[in-house]
DNA sequence: GAATAAATGTGAGCATTACTCACATACTAA
DNA sequence: TTAGTATGTGAGTAATGCTCACATTTATTC
């Protein structure tokens, strides 16, 4: 995953800060995890053990400490991607098995720990500096996924737009099925629906 | 649009009081559109000529404030939507045009005031009621959705599943192609992209 | 090892703000 | 007129994000 540009507060330097960094950041991802964004700045200080000064040398704000969490959510979801990439890139499968295994990852994803892609989506304020990095892995995504359609023959004119409106669409669809999945109707026949759709869609 | 069953405050019996109702809600709609969720709820009493305890006594947090013009801002869509639906009974079009309809319907819907827009779908936070809200509303689309579906012979083996993402999807697509369109693609080439994938999709 | 500098840690307290409540005022009904 | 109800007020409270003057620990230099 790229770095992000516009990272607040400089990284330790010594051992001691390091820990300090990382009991910070646990602390936040209990109590977060736990009470939502209500959780104060004060008791994730308390939890990891440090005074509330130190908590505010690492992180300028308290938005910093999400963008933080999600910057690790997101770190993880790059290196499960990276290896679906890789797959298909190795395998070069056809259509349907290479729209399979990015449904099958971005679903994956979605199930490995809803609280904090709850937490992270719906309650964390999206500021314009999250949405501009949101956007900016979105892009990255779309490029990945451009060139598994050029590759297929598959990418129509302009293989990038195309890829982009997958990702989008695909990511609220899988969001909705598996985090909300209405009532009367399983997670697994809306995924199993989406698959045909998209597979009709770029066939 | 279906009421809300949640109305956390009574509605104002006397005309004096619909008064201050308005005015708590247009100043609302000024300074949460300028300064965002930072906007406070005294100055929005003060802007509105009135005290902080009318304010609590009509809106029981500041949420509330927010899902209220979430409310009206719905309700307009609502309306739009309303029309185009029954545009689409009156004059049963084929699926292209159909499509055509319910897209352009989208990016109008959008582009109408995306500030607003974009306050309440960026900064507002997703309480718990205020998701299940949303997924309300968007079950109900899906209901008049899957009615056209059904009409034009492609709604599938679940045609209520295959409208949930249609609309889901479409949402974001549209969502992103209007407020968000990225370097070196214009928003008119991605939402023509939009309409030839689902038109493949459901042919 | 002593001295100096740099990095890291502390927590009382400040400023802000969402929200309450005891009370006052305006309206309605008899 | 009077009683009752609806509506309006704003000083004050509790909670919380965040600062800053200072203390402590580690690295560096002589």
């Amino acid at each position: 995953m790229p770095p992000n540009a516009a990272n607040p507060r400089k990284k330790p330097r010594q051992r001691r800060s390091q820990a300090t960094w990382d009991a910070i950041l646990d602390a936040a991802t209990q109590l977060f995890g736990q009470e939502g964004y209500g959780a104060t700045t004060n008791r994730i200080a308390e939890r990891a053990g440090v005074s509330i000064g130190s908590l505010y040398q690492y992180f300028p704000n308290k938005d910093a400490l999400l963008m933080a969490l999600a910057e690790r959510h997101l770190a993880e979801a790059f290196e499960v991607l990276q290896e679906t990439f890789a797959g298909l890139l190795r395998d070069a499968p056809d259509l349907p098995e290479t729209l399979t295994r990015l449904i099958d990852t971005s679903v994956a994803l979605h199930q490995r720990d809803p609280a904090m892609h709850r937490l992270l989506f719906d309650q964390t304020p999206r500021t314009p500096d999250a949405v501009v990095r949101f956007r900016q892995l979105e892009d990255l995504l779309a490029a990945a996924v451009a060139q598994q359609l050029t590759r297929l023959g598959v990418g129509g004119p302009h293989p990038q737009a195309r890829a982009l409106l997958l990702v989008q669409g695909l990511e609220a669809q899988i969001h909705g099925a598996v985090l909300a999945p209405p009532a009367g109707i399983s997670s697994e026949a809306l995924v199993a629906e989406v698959r045909t759709l998209w597979l009709k869609a770029l066939a």
